[in-house]
DNA sequence: CACCAATCGTTAGTGGGACAAACGTTTATG
DNA sequence: CATAAACGTTTGTCCCACTAACGATTGGTG
């Protein structure tokens, strides 16, 4: 096999003109990238990236319930169960039932997790570095920057309080 | 239920920072919105992305076996064969054996299924328009850019000839 | 206080997307 | 002619987003 069974599905010889600059194929061709670049990378530290949002929200904001630790960190109830118990494997991270309010449990962050959670932290950050490679500092500005206000804006959809 | 059972996974209350700006998950979100808004317009029109694809494909270089089509669009052969499956049965597209190679099929494209093309790329651009919306022209070229950019630059990978 | 609605953690399941592996058939090449 | 490669297909894996339902618990209202 000289050329690679199926090349990464990066840009083909004759992509057609109407999907080659169509906004959202940008999106999740890049995001695509981006998602295996981050990916392999937390691998290597046995870590996904739902484990890094979990440990992240639990140094910033302290010990939580999953369904806090679920609002902050846009997982959804159902597939944090998973991800709490592979941190708590790890010893990253405690469950335990709260006293106070015993529908709930507390997830606290170890020191275990935050030493992990500080390894992460560097390899995250050359990962960015990696994936932001051909652009200098203020297009990485102007990049996040107009999808920031994508998300915002697609963000609002059924508001009610 | 007043507030959504679950929040279309938009950005929440409180957020971690380190989250909050990391561009892979900037790219990741964005995405996903576009992914869900195009999605849900296109199965208005009982298609999906890669039906699109393959149709625009079809028409702007003719006829073409699934390995072909594959390598135009970025569709997995493995995956493509659903996709050929399912066109078919919307009668969009023709799946013949190749006459003068009898390992391949030649995929051609209908009248119906150029109708559809025709459907489908005035309901896209409208689509791509919502996406975009809170941008304007200038700030839209510049996204694509970027996003061109970054797509070019890591499709550089295990490359061999 | 009794009742009902809401919240929480959890299980299970759906559907899409990206991808690997293997197989039978067919064509090209040394 | 033998072997390698290409093609279409099936099957299966992994991750992500999301829905539905349940048992247990708590809070609010009449």
């Amino acid at each position: 096999m000289t050329t690679s069974d199926m090349r990464h599905h990066g840009d083909d010889p004759a992509t057609p003109a109407r999907l080659r600059r169509t906004p959202s194929r940008l999106l999740s061709l890049a995001a695509a990238h981006a998602d295996r670049l981050v990916g392999a990378g937390l691998a290597t530290a046995d870590a996904r990236k739902w484990h890094y949002a979990v440990l992240a929200a639990l140094q910033e904001s302290g010990p939580a319930s999953q369904a806090t630790l679920s609002r902050r960190t846009g997982i959804y109830r159902s597939d944090l169960v998973a991800v709490i118990n592979e941190l708590a494997e790890r010893g990253h991270v405690e469950r335990a039932p709260d006293a106070t309010d015993r529908r709930r449990n507390v997830i606290t962050l170890t020191g275990k997790g935050r030493d992990q959670l500080n390894h992460l932290d560097t390899l995250l950050a050359s990962l960015q570095d990696d994936l932001l490679a051909p652009l200098d500092a203020a297009e990485r500005e102007q990049l996040a920057d107009l999808l920031t206000r994508l998300i915002a804006h697609h963000s609002r959809t059924t508001d009610d309080t």
